[in-house]
DNA sequence: CCAGACGTTGTT
DNA sequence: GTCTGG
DNA sequence: CCAGACGTTGTT
DNA sequence: GTCTGG
């Protein structure tokens, strides 16, 4: 779950999360998906934050001689993120936010795949919790891969697993390297109170990850046919 | 010690 | 059916 | 997550 | 590469 998500507000990360201004390497999208270079928060080591583009989708180094023995890992369950030894090490010490203003799930309503997309009431940017791993050190390898939980009320009708929405208030503890104790986080996992969510069907094109543009975010009947009836 | 798994989601 | 690519 | 490919040789 | 199971 969560394999596609919305970053709308890249102009306002800088303000929102205090880190230093994204300047040329990234653009709004629409239609976020796995192997792509978004934007992820981490902390800097010396009290400060970075913004940088990694990879959606960890790739554990077994992997890697033939490129066989393991799909990419975009999404991590919080419930045992701590002990799988794939991530344990990287809850203790790469913890990142991902910057986003809303994400896809999917419904089938009469055999079509339709993706309804999630919010925060405000429509504000929010964070995702998620984990990365730095490659080796200047490498292109860096990847991150966003944790899940339990569903709220918004999202169970859809799925049973949503993506870990940040509490604003627990950004710091999220970010902070002096945290290395996996209990203090589990405060984190909690689904995000669902009278703050909000959800609306989307448009059919966000299927195909091509598609990239704002009316992503209008239903297909918006503006559409009057019955529905859509071929 | 060596062998084998290592991950999530959705679907059946 | 299963793998790869975005 | 979904969409789309999934293969080789020889010839242009 | 590293952890778990036998």
């Amino acid at each position: 779950m969560c394999g596609r998500y919305v970053l709308e507000d890249i102009e306002d990360i800088s303000e929102r999360f205090k880190v230093p201004p994204i300047i040329g390497f990234q653009r709004p999208t629409f239609n976020a998906a796995p192997t792509q270079r978004l934007p992820v928060i981490f902390s800097g080591g010396d009290g400060s934050r970075a913004v940088e583009p990694l990879r959606w989708g960890l790739t554990p180094a077994w992997r890697r001689p033939d490129g066989k023995g393991a799909p990419a890992l975009f999404n991590a369950r919080a419930e045992t993120v701590a002990e799988k030894p794939t991530f344990r090490r990287l809850l203790r010490a790469h913890r990142c936010l991902v910057p986003a203003t809303g994400f896809y799930e999917w419904a089938t309503e009469g055999g079509r795949k339709v993706p309804h997309r999630f919010m925060l009431d405000d429509g504000d940017l929010f964070a995702f919790a998620g984990l990365y791993d730095p490659g080796k050190g200047d490498d292109a390898d860096a990847a991150f891969t966003l944790l899940t939980t339990r569903p709220n009320d918004v999202v169970s009708p859809y799925h049973d697993r949503m993506p870990v929405i940040l509490r604003p208030d627990l950004e710091d503890l999220w970010l902070d390297p002096d945290v290395d104790e996996p209990a203090l986080l589990e405060a984190c996992y909690e689904p995000y109170p669902a009278d703050q969510m909000r959800e609306h069907a989307a448009s059919t094109r966000v299927n195909d990850v091509r598609n990239d543009d704002p009316a992503l975010l209008a239903g297909d009947d918006e503006g559409g046919s009057p019955d529905g009836a859509n071929r």
